[in-house]
DNA sequence: AGTCAATTAGGAACCATTCCGCATTACCAT
DNA sequence: ATGGTAATGCGGAATGGTTCCTAATTGACT
């Protein structure tokens, strides 16, 4: 129930009460149809704007950040790229590839138990963020060194 | 080994080939003394200003990241917060609490097996970054509600 | 259709961080 | 000790993603 679908996404706006308008739909069709890629705001504003003529990048950040805010979906902060975001809520590491900038979700076996993080140091978990950077199949096939630039 | 010292740094600063200034000094006094706050550039300004006067913001960032780069420090990104600096380069998760931004360590029992991930995926890994956010126990035992703002 | 609050557009503001050019200085060999 | 030299420091401007602001617009519901 945590996969990201057009009707679902539509269906928790309205039961939160929020309008559903040609701009967030274009936004959420972009979020969908380019899941695996974890696109940033200006990635989310240039494509949904070849959907919805006029849409504005102020709103791209408003919508993001609403969907963000009701968990609907997940915002990664980053400092040196921008923020990336995504709809698979379930827990899982992000794979980041230093090079192309892809993110890669990696399905956790058997994750670090939070309960017991909380039992040893009193710290009430409300959120996670596992996050693995190095170099994807793709790039590190590309060249025989990876560490170069 | 990866425990923070000023005389270690000061080794591999020497070893690098970089100088070894009061400004820099200065800087890693302070990463030394407050290494439980996991603190920032700003932070860091503050303080290392009192021990070098005429310290320069510009030269805090080139120093932390100088140190930073040559893995002898690490720096954590974030976006709505600054970013912050730490010795601890032994994997562990940080426990960052969303009210006083305090940053804990938490050495992890069992983290998620790296080698299973590169087999699985092909991703290469070379830098990990495990943060669980959420109210410190200072925090929750402040009020009763943890949610408002 | 009418009402009202939510939403939008556009641009200014924000702010941590980086960049730039020049002055200063730590370090090494003499 | 001294001098040469590349690294470092300083200060301020620039950067760029994100947020903020206000007026105008528009969904949703009757």
């Amino acid at each position: 129930m945590t996969e990201i679908t057009k009707e679902s996404i539509i269906k928790q706006l309205k039961e939160r009460g929020l309008k559903v308008t040609p701009q967030r739909l274009a936004i959420i069709e972009v979020l969908i149809e380019h899941r695996q890629l974890h696109p940033g705001a200006r990635f989310v504003y240039e494509e949904a704007k070849k959907k919805k003529r006029g849409l504005s990048l102020s709103t791209v950040y408003a919508t993001l950040g609403e969907l963000s805010r009701h968990g609907i979906i997940k915002t990664l902060q980053f400092d040196q790229i921008e923020n990336r975001y995504e709809g698979n809520l379930e827990q899982h590491i992000n794979l980041i590839c230093e090079k192309c900038k892809k993110i890669l979700d990696y399905k956790v076996p058997n994750a670090v138990d939070q309960r017991r993080v909380a039992k040893k140091t009193g710290f009430s978990i409300t959120d996670t963020r596992l996050e693995y950077y190095g170099y994807c199949r793709e790039c590190l096939g590309e060249e025989g060194s990876k560490g170069g630039e």
